[in-house]
DNA sequence: GCCTTTTATTAAACGATGTTTAATCGTTGT
DNA sequence: ACAACGATTAAACATCGTTTAATAAAAGGC
């Protein structure tokens, strides 16, 4: 049979993320394949490659929707001072890294293969994550320059996520127990106090 | 052919583990395949099972040995003070994930497929880097308890490696400008400067 | 020095993978 | 009614990690 066109093109890449997810959530990446994918939206391994140019792509498109859903937890509330949104924004990326650990991680290890840059609609969202916290960062001291203020948001936020990155991997590996709030929280204050007070040059 | 025995198992080992090295170092963990190791080595497919149990095994071996390079970088001078020991760790760290992107990135991406925990000579190694940071933290601040340093050592050491960990993405793909060590200045400064001034509770 | 036993090593197979190809079959336009 | 098109499939291809049984060389006993 041909053409069943029960569900656009549209509608089959939705559905096809969604499988992905779901597979990635309950089984890991590793155990992730074009067939299951398949199986699962009920159609054919070859069909996705009229959707999607490759797996890398159809992964791509899943993570773009995780981002999403981390772009959403980080919302920095507006009634917040600065110290405190960064600290809910912080909290809400390693949540995501906890609780929805294998997508968390498919986002951050999944490498591409065919050496494809990443393309815009997806790099603007990492993007928009940095500038959530430069935004934080500029309200905290005005004084510094935008070079500073640039420097010292991605040292902390590359430090949030070197911290989650360690609790997503303890959800799968045992090295002793750490508490990572609290390794969150001692980043945050003590690297934002001494930041904040400085001086610009 | 049978019992060549050019090679003792324990050659064989180094052999493959030195060709697996090599191999990832120019094409990356994505291209390594157990036939190129075997011909890389001479042998066939089949023998490396003789001498590991799957390859999962085999990148553990080559894994270590990176680690190992790391633990040998990352020796703090005994002449120097803590801050500056701290420097000098963190730079070795950041310059590993720089110069051997590659055999960096099999270390801290690679995941066991076969959901077995990894074993004991291998998290030696780990635990030993962490050691290291938590000895020189201490020699900042001994009125702090052991659990205040031990936290405060993992907070910091995570942090350095989400700083080297971008730092390894940007080798492949471009996100604009960022000096890393610049990065790992400010953390370590500004973090250090609060942490140590801080009366134990 | 021959024969047996071990064991290193291989060749070949198995099942699964991502991807491509050509064929099919339903829909659409005329 | 028919032709063109396009969605969908079935099947092939090359490669992968891993296992199996066969083979050939070394080691040990006599």
């Amino acid at each position: 049979m041909a053409r069943r066109n029960q569900h656009s093109r549209e509608e089959l890449q939705a559905l096809a993320i969604e499988a992905v997810r779901e597979l990635v959530a309950e089984q890991g990446l590793a155990k992730l394949s074009v067939r299951k994918v398949a199986e699962k939206i009920r159609y054919t391994p070859g069909m996705l490659y009229h959707v999607f140019t490759n797996l890398d792509d159809l992964i791509l498109h899943a993570n773009a929707a995780t981002l999403d859903i981390l772009l959403a937890d980080m919302r920095a509330p507006v009634d917040l001072g600065p110290s405190q949104a960064l600290h809910k924004m912080a909290s809400a990326y390693l949540r995501l890294a906890r609780t929805q650990t294998a997508l968390w991680q498919m986002v951050f290890m999944h490498r591409m293969q065919h050496a494809a840059p990443v393309p815009a609609w997806y790099q603007q969202r990492t993007t928009q994550l940095f500038e959530r916290v430069e935004q934080q960062m500029a309200r905290m001291a005005d004084r510094q320059s935008v070079e500073a203020i640039h420097l010292a948001a991605r040292t902390l936020w590359s430090s949030v996520h070197g911290i989650a990155a360690l609790a997503a991997e303890n959800k799968l590996e045992v090295t002793g127990e750490v508490d990572e709030q609290a390794m969150l929280d001692s980043l945050l204050e003590n690297y934002l106090k001494s930041w904040a007070g400085l001086e610009s040059s």
